[in-house]
RNA sequence: GCGCCCUUAGCUCAGUCGGAUAGAGCAACAGCCUUCUAAGCUGUGGGUCGGUGGUUCGAAUCCACCAGGGCGCGCCA
């Protein structure tokens, strides 16, 4: 748990404000001070931080913004760390920090390690993270990754944010794909045992035809073959009774597809400790008891509904269905829980499946899904809330399609065209740190290009490799350092304790100033649920640091190490390590590897 | 036809949930550098924030309408 300076000096705002205005309905001075907030600066000359608060609170006030200011510069310029704090524009209170509370974070920074960031804000608020979640019916698809990294990215910045998070597969095996799964399983499994059945003649026996042909099932008809011989088959070697064959090939392939999506998950860094699948809440009828209560809760109806207007299916009749009574809710329109063969539809089981995840201690559920998907959020709130009866909310983070780019050109993802389609070839032309560290550096529900140059470049161009080598540079400096001044002289533990009044210059303060920010924009980013804030932030950070490093280059009392100043040298190295610090504590929440040197 | 998302510099994108003169990279232009710290460095130009109204001390941000792009629209998941 690490200090956020902000916060800390927006209770000392609120705080004046408080004194200030003592006459102050509280209930109105509540809503005020819900509003203040305490600001990085974008400019340098407008001090470390600022805050609005005396804008906010001018108007319930009856005072000229100017005035409070003023009042509440006062105050904050009576604080020991504070240096200045002047009133600016049209009512900010600029801070200025004293040089001994800017630089007294280095330390805390060097002695806290990765964990400088941890915020308390999660408060243990248990947080479901559902991502992924594709049907195990096929390999990971270049359009799956993006809802993986960021799902996994977000939950991590939670985790950061002092949030119990939960990050959860839902297996979606109960349904008619899988079962044409099993088909196109069972067709490889007549290839392997030298059946002459024909790929149209099993077209014509499944019940939904032979939907993937794909060859990533032929190590599944093999292992069908091992398993079972040939004895899932006629004695002729023919398409034998589903009763006997379907279930046992069902769960194989299930087992092998689950199996091939969790290492490609697994290679782009992508973990779970949850997978939930359809079928076992089917059969531990939790689906029955979910619907049995909202049926109780008079939340369920038989009715007819409205075909949709402008857009009449071909084969539209008006059709008495189980309804769920989502308008009541919020949702447009009323939606089925069943289809006409007396099956559950998706949605349904889905209530079941959130449900579940309630009841297992979630007091916020997210899921993280394609935008495909956009049309199915507002009914699935509802669903959440009619479930939880209000307490839980479910937040959706949709994800736009990724269009993949090679030398300016859109990629066909198409196999005849012999580009790749699936997560394992994408990853052996870029490397898991490039991907992710890529899909994070846009902001999740805008459509994005991934440049396959750009993410494989060894240049400035390419942000993953810009942060990398920020902190490769780092740790070549802190290994020069322990050879010129000794290993136990370079650790952080010794560097917490130097003299760091030697860092004075303005890009050295530029820097600390980032690094100072970092526990805040942990906070921002987990409450908007957007990881790719972090992303930008440590791009920035590395600038900053680049920034300080090439400035070296002209002057050369810049440079870190320097045999004739030990006490400078020291005070540099304890910003650079704790540079290093920052931008490990980062990556680690993005999942990329914070190299030690450039290769 | 309806709903949701998006539209910011030539290009790709940020903009800290209403704040100060809207930022970064690439590209362009102009210098420097060819190593003393590592894949070059420094500076400049570039914007009616899709458009029009509105809300207020203040709008890229919130609201309404319009234009363009994406996604979705009863028994697919």
């Amino acid at each position: 748990m690490t200090e956020n300076l902000f916060a800390g000096m927006r209770d000392h705002a609120v705080q004046a404000l408080a004194d200030l205005l003592p006459d102050l309905d509280p209930a109105i001075l509540a809503q005020v001070t819900a509003r203040v907030e305490v600001t990085p600066t974008r400019d340098p000359a407008h001090g470390d931080m600022a805050t609005n608060a005396a804008m906010v609170a001018a108007k319930p006030a009856g005072k000229p913004p100017r005035v409070l200011a003023e009042a509440i510069a006062a105050r904050l310029a009576l604080l020991p760390d504070v240096a200045s704090a002047e009133p600016a524009g049209p009512g900010f209170v600029n801070l200025r920090l004293s040089p001994g509370a800017l630089l007294a974070q280095i330390p805390v920074i060097l002695r806290a390690g990765e964990s400088y960031g941890d915020g308390h804000i999660g408060d243990g608020i248990a947080v479901n993270v559902e991502y992924v979640s594709a049907n195990p019916t096929g390999p990971m698809h270049i359009g799956h990754c993006r809802g993986a990294v960021v799902g996994d990215a977000l939950s991590s910045v939670l985790v950061k944010a002092g949030f119990a998070v939960t990050r959860e597969y839902y297996i979606n095996d109960a349904g008619g794909q899988v079962q044409a799964l099993a088909w196109a399983s069972y067709w490889r499994y007549l290839e392997a045992i030298g059946s002459p059945v024909t790929p149209e003649e099993l077209d014509a026996a499944a019940p939904s035809g032979l939907q993937y042909r794909g060859e990533y099932l032929i190590p599944v008809g093999q292992a069908l073959y091992e398993r079972y011989g040939a004895s899932l088959a006629t004695p002729e070697l023919g398409i034998a009774d589903p009763a006997l064959w379907l279930a046992h090939v069902r769960e194989l392939a299930l087992e092998m597809m689950i199996a091939e999506i969790r290492e490609d998950l697994g290679r782009l860094g992508v973990t779970f400790d949850v997978f939930s699948s359809e079928q076992a809440l089917l059969e531990s009828g939790a689906t029955d008891t979910a619907i049995a209560k909202l049926q109780a809760g008079g939340l369920l109806y038989e009715g007819v509904l409205e075909p949709p207007r402008g857009k009449t299916p071909d084969d539209w009749e008006p059709r008495p269905q189980t309804l769920f009574r989502a308008t009541d809710f919020g949702d447009d329109v009323d939606r089925p829980l069943r289809k006409s063969d007396g099956s559950n539809t998706y949605f349904a089981n889905d209530i079941a499946y959130h449900t579940d995840k309630i009841a297992r201690g979630a007091d916020i559920l997210i899921d993280v899904l394609g935008a495909d998907h956009g049309g199915y959020v507002s009914r699935m709130k509802a669903a959440v809330k009619a479930a939880s009866g209000g307490r839980v909310p479910l937040e959706v983070v949709l994800c736009q399609i990724v269009h993949v780019m090679r030398n300016g050109q859109p990629l066909r993802m198409s196999k005849r065209a012999g580009t790749f389609v699936t997560l394992r070839d994408l990853l052996e032309e870029v490397s898991a740190d490039a991907v992710r560290f890529t899909m994070l550096m846009r902001k999740s529900d805008a459509q994005m290009e991934f440049d396959l140059d750009q993410a494989m470049a060894q240049t400035r161009e390419n942000p993953v490799f810009y942060v990398q080598y920020a902190h490769a540079r780092c740790r070549s400096v802190l290994r020069a350092a322990a050879e010129m001044l000794g290993a136990e002289a370079a650790e952080p533990a010794a560097l917490a304790t130097a003299d760091l009044a030697p860092l004075d210059d303005a890009q050295e303060l530029a820097l600390i100033r980032r690094l100072i920010a970092w526990p805040r924009l942990i906070e921002g980013a987990a409450l908007a649920r957007e990881p790719h804030r972090v992303a930008f932030y440590l791009y920035e950070l590395a600038g900053e640091f680049h920034m300080l490093w090439n400035k070296g280059r002209e002057d050369t009392t810049l440079r870190f190490l320097q045999a004739e100043d030990g006490e400078g040298t020291r005070a540099r190295l304890a910003l650079v390590a704790a540079t290093a610090t920052v931008l490990r504590s980062g990556l680690a929440v993005l999942g990329v590897t914070p190299v030690e040197e450039m290769r």
